[in-house]
RNA sequence: GGUCCCUUCGUCUAGUGGUCUAGGACACUUGGUUCUCAUCCAAGAGAUCGCGGGUUCGAAUCCCGCAGGGAUCACCA
């Protein structure tokens, strides 16, 4: 049996987003289930479309998800360079022997002729095929035409390890480029090459290259190469409409999320079940389960929408999972600007409160904000609260006095704020759903926060106090 | 238009002839956890398994047809 050995080949052409990731996540969990080796390739035969960066953002996505490759551009290999435009003379080399041996030739026609003929095809209803055009006696190959591969059209059945066994007639066969006229390869034509000379042994990617599948299968027997096993992977769809998720959609890239807070490991988890499970009833997989479970046979074939409610529950799962100490370290950077003056301990236990309400780290400002800053009154938190407004300005004002003596006399440990705010409510008579939420109201004018007493013992009695006094002098 | 692929709750999915009056998860609804938000727990609603034929004692599961969706038919990948 073969080594195994997977890549990820991506073109410098744009940002990688969770559906392309997808596909270089599969082929780094079989690497790493068998064993093998993970590589990264830049196609780059199109210059035209290269857009700056592309390279460091794909790069990096690979990186912050943990998707560590054994060799790649910017750390080389045995099979150095990993850029198809530092690869050409081997191109060239695979061009010169399928010439030699008649199964390529130049393309002696104008862009626009075979413009000509594609349109003759449309009108006709037929699909477009060069090889019904192809020339009788074309020319000497020199380079300045395009390097037409001399098809030879036949059926083919053959086994795809997600897809199942797959069939075609010989009308999908047809004449492809494999070199263009600015010398540089086709697709078509280098990652065969490369694969074969970097001995890929499991070539996975997306849906769009089913239909030409028989041409390389076609391609492969012309340059007698054992063609790896194959393994298409079907699209991930907006979450709207049917189509496959792109950039235009808003769908967002992996460094997106990571920015917004994401964990890794969360992103992996999430990404891996679209499409894939392992059977069973579970639902979350440490990478390292990911590793040891996953099974390209059990890929669905149908394509899967991308579901952003979903992985929110999953990642806040996740945080949930994790030690506060951990929990703190990786949150560093998404506190509130106001947060800066305190110190580690403060945080830390502000932090213990948000945990299991944060779904990602950005939302982290939002949740804690009043825990270090006043925010300014809200008086509509009162006039607009179901119980609080069939109260009196009176009545108001007379809970919130008792709640201030008595809690002066707190020490502001938890269990003391519990045990006076139970006390409170036997003395004022009065239902958690008015005592309560009205001293939340007035320390933290906030529409929501963590338990009444654990809020209070973390703001501290001279802030609580504080709050409870401007909330007074604001009632009026 | 040709070719190929796909089709189970709104969504991700389990399911490979009988245990499926179709299971889980997200989302949703309701109740509980002394206030809110969240967590957690419990309950509920939600799929005549795209449709129509067949095979079989029996089909979501096998076969045929149809429909719908998608991909592709570039000197893009």
């Amino acid at each position: 049996m073969k080594p195994v050995r997977t890549r990820f080949a991506p073109s410098p052409t744009g940002f990688l987003h969770v559906g392309g990731i997808r596909t270089a996540l599969f082929a780094w969990l079989v690497a790493r289930q068998q064993g093998g080796q993970f590589i990264l390739r830049f196609e780059d035969t199109d210059k035209k479309r290269e857009v700056a960066g592309a390279r460091e953002h794909l790069v990096q996505s690979l990186r912050e998800l943990g998707l560590t490759y054994d060799e790649g551009p910017d750390i080389g290999g045995p099979y150095a360079p990993y850029v198809q435009s530092e690869r050409l003379d081997s191109y060239q080399k695979y061009a010169r022997q399928l010439v030699e041996a008649g199964r390529a030739y130049a393309d002696p026609y104008t862009p626009e002729e075979v413009q000509g003929f594609r349109e003759a095809a449309q009108r006709a209803k037929q699909p477009f095929l060069y090889r019904n055009s192809r020339p009788e006696n074309p020319p000497e190959w020199d380079g300045s035409q395009p390097l037409r591969f001399k098809s030879e059209p036949k059926a083919y059945a053959w086994h795809d390890a997600v897809m199942g066994d797959l069939s075609t007639g010989p009308e999908v066969i047809d004449d492809f480029i494999l070199i263009k006229s600015d010398g540089y390869p086709t697709y078509n034509f280098a990652h065969i090459v490369d694969d074969a000379e970097m001995q890929i042994s499991h070539v996975m990617r997306g849906q769009e290259f089913l239909a030409s599948t028989p041409n390389y299968l076609n391609l492969y027997e012309a340059l007698g190469l054992e063609r790896p096993v194959l393994a298409t992977m079907p699209h991930i769809m907006a979450e709207n409409g049917n189509k496959k998720l792109s950039k235009r959609d808003g769908a967002k890239d992996v460094l997106d999320y990571i920015r917004d807070g994401y964990l890794p490991e969360a992103l992996v988890n999430f990404i891996a079940s679209l499409g894939w499970n392992d059977g069973t009833e579970q639902e979350l997989f440490t990478t390292q389960e990911l590793i040891e479970k996953f099974s390209l046979d059990h890929v669905q074939r149908s394509g899967a929408r991308f579901d952003e409610k979903r992985l929110e529950w999953m990642n806040g799962a996740y945080i949930r999972q994790l030690a506060l100490d951990t929990l703190y370290d990786k949150v560093r950077g998404f506190w509130p600007a106001s947060a800066e003056a305190y110190d580690d301990d403060y945080k830390l236990r502000v932090l213990g409160l948000a945990q299991e309400r944060l779904k990602f780290f950005s939302e982290l400002p939002m949740l804690t904000e009043f825990f270090f800053t006043d925010l300014p009154i809200n008086s509509e938190l009162i006039s607009g609260n179901k119980q609080l407004k069939k109260l009196d300005t009176a009545e108001i004002r007379s809970l919130l006095e008792q709640a201030q003596v008595s809690l002066t006399e707190s020490d502001f440990s938890v269990p003391d704020i519990t045990e006076r705010l139970n006390l409170l409510l036997e003395a004022t008579g009065q239902k958690p759903g008015i005592l309560f939420s009205l001293i939340r109201i007035a320390t933290t004018q906030a529409p929501a926060s963590p338990a009444l007493a654990d809020t209070l013992a973390v703001l501290g009695k001279d802030r609580s106090l504080a709050r409870l006094n401007a909330q007074l002098a604001a009632l009026s």
